[in-house]
DNA sequence: TCGAATTTGTGCGTATGTATC
DNA sequence: GGATACATACGCACAAATTCG
């Protein structure tokens, strides 16, 4: 039986007394030099075993402070349900995710022309370099930036319409927009990936610390077949649990 | 500006190496006495720069040998869709994610009687202690494992029928399998997070290294709002796209 | 206001064990 | 067996941020 590394067992140690809630949200950890005390370490290992926390998102340090349990999963993300159409409401997902919460949601947005980049001109199935209309979101929930997300959609069917400003007409979804000028959505798609976020997005995010993972869902939504608008969103891991209710025919 | 660290930087470099693909899956990266002279700097600070990757889970290294580029994400994981019924065929979602990348799917089950504990009651919408079948499995894509899961039906169900022990009866799929003793399945939910792997579930999917991240799927069956399976999926994350598609009414 | 103590962040050098080649 | 390479671990140093008397 090969015996678990010292800087190991004491981060196991450590995120069992997170997970058991003896270590709350926003507490404390134990110093380095108190690590070092109390498990008989040297300075290195308790700096690994730290840095396996942070790794995970658990924790995160503050220079001349200490190390802080962060926040735990507190907010969920509902897909678009089959009902978009007939229950769309004034509100938008994520207003009725956070309300859910208790929380109150507000956005940014801007929007532009932008020609289709590669990996948009495939999902979008159009040829690279046609106009699009890109719209970047930023979400907030109680001021605090929660959710990115970028939005295409191929100029040939929005351009010229009363939509062709995502945000600007009363329409709220793009289900919604696109039934005002008869395109008939019926299928959406989403592709959850995880990776690290871009420094970009650590900074929109207000992500502290070093490299924190994201999910970044890629989602389409399509009419007869065709793909009418894509997105990207970008959601801080750990702080968020992804949700999707399916019925069965 | 604050000007980025040693260790950030030149793992900054081969993570941009690795996704440009000038560092491709299974490739060895240099050596630590190779990233110090080629950075000038010390031994320490190459460790710290490759432990940032095998944080993110690109790399992992073995001893005596070295450290190597993982695969990348190539495994598609589609949910269910809600044609399940109509649509069930022989075989089950998993194989045919796996015929779709050209691969051979297996799996591995053994079931039995258990109680519910307090997490799988709330889900199931029973009281801690309730007879259920545990059905745990694993697939192998291959014959390498890929997923995991942990299913929970009800003996109040399913008990005496016919589908007592799932992988017994002809039926494939918890849809199918319900149809045949008429109950109803007409809706299920999936709540994705994320998490480091437990040693057990580390071992069972032949992880190698350190603490590498899962996708915990938390997938749920309901009968008339009634919960009839539920079921703990895992799946190496990095190495899963996982793939929704829904219909808008 | 100032300064001292604490704490993390970054970095260096070294040593031992063990797996691989 | 010997060289190489990673994994773990010790000790030290300095900078920068924070905290608190």
């Amino acid at each position: 039986m090969a015996k678990t590394p010292a800087y190991l067992a004491i981060a196991a140690e450590l995120r069992a007394e997170i997970q058991s809630g003896a270590l709350a949200a926003g507490a404390k950890l134990p110093s380095e030099s108190k690590l070092m005390t109390r498990f008989g370490v040297s300075r290195t290992v308790a700096k690994w075993a730290i840095s396996v926390l942070k790794g995970e998102g658990l924790v995160v340090g503050r220079p001349g402070s200490g190390v802080y349990v962060q926040a735990g999963r507190r907010l969920e993300r509902r897909a678009p349900s089959r009902d978009v159409r007939s229950n769309a409401g004034p509100t938008s997902p994520f207003a009725r995710d956070a309300a859910r919460a208790g929380q109150q949601a507000t956005w940014e947005h801007e929007s532009r022309h932008d020609q289709a980049d590669e990996l948009i001109a495939v999902r979008l199935g159009v040829e690279p370099g046609t106009p699009v209309m890109r719209t970047t979101y930023r979400f907030l929930s109680d001021d605090e930036p929660v959710q990115l997300s970028t939005s295409y959609e191929p100029l040939s069917i929005t351009g010229g319409t009363s939509i062709e400003w995502p945000e600007d007409g009363a329409a709220v979804g793009v289900v919604a927009r696109m039934d005002a000028i008869g395109v008939r959505v019926d299928e959406f798609e989403e592709r959850i990936s995880s990776r690290p976020a871009l420094d970009a997005e650590a900074d929109a995010l207000r992500l502290p610390g070093r490299p924190a993972d994201v999910y970044e869902i890629a989602r389409t939504y399509y009419a007869a077949g065709m793909p009418v608008e894509t997105a990207i969103i970008v959601l801080p891991r750990g702080r968020y649990e992804l949700i999707y209710r399916i019925p069965v025919d």
